[in-house]
DNA sequence: CCTGAAAAATTACGTGA
DNA sequence: TCACGTAATTTTTCAGG
């Protein structure tokens, strides 16, 4: 699949907002037809973009396991193996690979001797330590990333890559796409703060 | 509301696998017709048991941040609010609040100097200690009740899978494994109501 | 990617257990 | 209270351009 555009990262974001969204009140917002958004949508299940449509459910209101964060550091190349054998457990919501081998996962556990529980859901793969705590809170907030990264510049509006520039002023955090625009911002700036 | 009956984790487990399902089909499954699920999932949002419809996007497809586990530990008192500063950072997906202060998120944030990028969001608060780790994998499954929680079939107790089937008798619900137990079930069901 | 018609699903509402 | 039918409305799918 070629590159997603921006219409299809809207329409991402749309899905992620309600998943049951009518295509056609999707297609409002991001100026095409039902059809064309169907077809769009289909395009990503079938890229693999889009893994499911699934529900977010309040645990908290459902009698269940105690959520436990689990941290594991496993022996060199086995991390894999206890990645997949967390990730099939029922129980187990998320597994994190870390680059450097351990295994962070978040699970319902039943209450009453959980690390006992941990421990015998990871076999005998060598676990080089094992960490599990309470968990008190979980929050999750789907987004599909657009926001964050794409950091419009201040000055003219254009996307700032990662040859852009950042500055601060007043104690807040200025992006730019290019030093002459980050120049004529501050100069700007400037100029305001000398005014007041 | 009242306490959540099997049928209902029945949806919202069909839900978690497809959130797009028609509610007719879901009706299919669980022995109820499409505008009764309709209803019970009207509930379950007004509760809040259901939080969102949403999408789950295979992030590694899109260019983005690079995800990376953000581990820190706050002072006392001041882990509320930065669980929410990160929270409604729009990069931080996940965050987990552990009972003793600790707050563990999995975030994309933009490539170089990520840890300052980590620093700069926590602000002010008092960070005892923060570790940020490039994480390899991440790992999703949406579940709802955890094997635990697994419908057993009326008739012979083994686990109700999608294959199973699920009848209404005398206001209640019953699922089973296979339509030979229900067969069983439902006999001995009816010469029960008839002796009496 | 659009339009427009056919098929399907969702919602609304009255009835009954 | 909860679920079912039926009907009205909306949404999705499928042509053809």
């Amino acid at each position: 699949m070629e590159n997603l555009d921006d219409t299809d990262m809207r329409i991402l974001e749309l899905l992620a907002e309600d998943a049951r969204r009518p295509f056609s009140a999707i297609g409002e917002e991001v100026g095409l037809s039902g059809p064309a958004v169907s077809d769009r949508v289909t395009r990503l299940r079938e890229a693999g973009v889009i893994r499911r449509f699934t529900v977010d459910v309040d645990r908290s209101t459902l009698r269940g396991g105690v959520p436990v964060l689990i941290e594991a550091t496993i022996g060199p190349g086995e991390a894999g193996s206890v990645r997949e054998t967390l990730a099939t457990t029922e129980a187990v919501e998320h597994v994190f690979t870390a680059a450097d081998g351990t295994v962070t996962a978040l699970a319902r556990v039943p209450e009453g001797r959980v690390r006992d529980w941990v421990a015998e859901r990871l076999g005998d793969a060598t676990v080089e330590s094992l960490d599990v705590t309470l968990v008190d809170d979980v929050r999750w907030t789907p987004s599909v990333g657009g926001g964050e990264f794409a950091l419009e510049c201040a000055e003219c509006g254009n996307t700032v890559t990662a040859e852009g520039t950042s500055t601060r002023l007043g104690g807040e955090a200025y992006h730019f796409c290019c030093s002459s625009c980050e120049a004529k911002f501050t100069d700007r700036y400037e100029r305001l703060e000398e005014g007041a």
